[in-house]
This record gives structure tokens, C-alpha cells and sequence, in this order.
DNA sequence: CTTCGTGCAAATTATTTGCATGGCA
DNA sequence: TGCCATGCAAATAATTTGCACGAAG
């Protein structure tokens, strides 16, 4: 599976890879369409959702959207509600909260999600300008 | 903002409300349509989100699949990666994450939602009935 | 009565799939 | 050279929206 090793792949893979990178399929297509314009849309959702199941990037959702992560090591996230983006959230992946849940609930746990939401530390700036300038 | 009070938003209300209960769009379409069969799908998504928006209830996606969750209070989740389906986890909603992310990265934090994956206890069980038939 | 909410169908959005062809191994 | 991966377009799936009509207040 995934044997070939084409152009487009290593293209993918070099845009999305790294730590903190965090893009929805439209924002790789369109990252990717800079360095070859004639790669297919289906092409990135192919590779991505294969990269993914490798195990050499994730899939992150929230509430119907989608981005993928360059880091496919387990951790958590933190979604602006003003301008959307996504990023890592400064916190440490806690494998005990599955233990506990496994334990409480008789069931099995591989892992699980976090996602936290709010305002972003720029957004909040933005909020403050439009504050000072309501009263000059 | 939602002020008529419609057969219909009566009808949904009553099939979503209550702790524990978990349904996509369409399976409240179908549970709703047993009592009115002239609703339309339309309707349900326009009241889901009314109310989701009122704190009636509240929407819980994972991986591309929403749930409405009839209890509005925030709380964790666990998903079957079998059987796909959604129930609370045995866990008590922790504020204090939210307070350790602000403090961390400087950002305001409303609420987190935790999705744990894994196994069913009834996934679980049919999976070790299938080992047994294996050896008889 | 008036205006909001509904039902229906069409429109959107995000993603997947079928198929003929080109390109890695 | 053989078969997988690609590009394109069409197919899906989930959700939203426009509009004329029916019903709640």
C-alpha cells in the first residue's frame, strides 16, 4: 500500500509535514497547486487521507471542519471561534484520561481528542483595537 | 429568535431531550417523522440548530459525524470505532484544563469537548464471540 | 391579520469514486 | 512492460437556502 513514491506525494508531503502545521484539503490543494498547478484535487485527499493512515499525519475535526496536522503524535488543540485557525494546544497529552475511562466504563481506549475553543491571543488583540477606537 | 411554539419544535424537543440521548440529523428525522409524517428534513436542521444555539441541547462532531446531544450540560464523550456509536464517558468535565491552556497560551478558553475512541463493551463482547466460534 | 415557520426542491460544500491514461518500478 | 496513481468529471453525503403557502399569536 502506498508503494509508489510520485512527484505529487513528495509534494504533499513536504507542504504538510513539519510541527504546527495545521491545514484544511483546500488549503494543501491550493499549496500544492503552487508548485505543480496541475495536480487534482482528488489527488491531495487521496494522499492525504493515505498519509494519514500510515500514521505519518492525522486528521483534526471540530464541529464539521477539518484540518490536517503535520504531527501525527498524539496531542491537543485549541480552535479560535473568531477567525477559525487551529493550533497545538500548549498542554501535555495525558494517556491516564483513557486508563480511567477504560476502568469506569468497561471498554477499550486507543485514545482520544481534545479540543479546546476560544479567542485566539490575536484575535484578542484585534478586539481591543476596536475597543480604543470607539472611544477616540 | 425562535418564538413560536411550533407542533414541530414541540415534537424534535421531545424526541432530543434527556440525558444520554445521542442522534444524528437523520435518525431524529426518522424518530420524528413516526409521529408527523409531513416534516421535512429541512425543519429539523433549521430547529437542531435553534436549539443548539438556545442551550437546549448541543452538537457533538467526531471525525465528520454529528451527533445532537440532548443534554446540554458540557461534558466528555466516547466513540465506538466499531458500531459508531456516541455515549458519555464516565468522566467528570474538568474546568481547570481550560484555566491551564489561558494561562499557558495566553488565549481565552470558553470550553473543550474530549472525544475518547475505542471498543464497546458490546463490541467487545461480540468480538470475543467470534474467537470462540473460531475454536468450536 | 400579520409575520414567522414550514415543506419542498434546488443550491452548497466537502469529499469520494469511476475510468481512461500516464508514469513509476 | 505491467500495474498503480493520477486527473478529470461525475457521484455522494450532509447541510443550507429560497420561496410560496399555512398556521401561531
Amino acid at each position: 500500500m502506498n508503494r509508489r513514491c510520485t512527484r505529487q506525494k513528495q509534494i504533499i508531503l513536504r507542504v504538510i509535514s513539519g510541527d504546527g502545521v495545521h491545514m484544511t484539503a483546500d488549503e494543501v490543494y491550493a499549496a500544492v497547486r503552487k508548485e505543480d498547478p496541475e495536480i487534482g484535487l482528488a489527488t491531495v485527499y487521496r494522499n492525504l487521507n493515505l498519509m494519514c493512515e500510515e500514521g505519518r499525519i492525522q486528521k483534526v475535526s471540530d464541529n464539521g471542519v477539518s484540518f490536517y496536522d503535520g504531527n501525527p503524535a498524539p496531542h491537543d488543540h485549541f480552535v479560535c471561534r473568531i477567525c477559525g485557525t487551529i493550533m497545538d494546544a500548549p498542554t501535555t497529552y495525558d494517556r491516564a484520561l483513557d486508563a480511567a475511562v477504560e476502568e469506569a466504563g468497561g471498554v477499550i481506549v486507543d485514545r482520544h481528542s481534545i479540543i479546546f475553543s476560544g479567542i485566539c491571543s490575536e484575535c484578542m488583540e484585534k478586539q481591543k483595537e476596536k475597543e480604543k477606537e470607539k472611544w477616540s
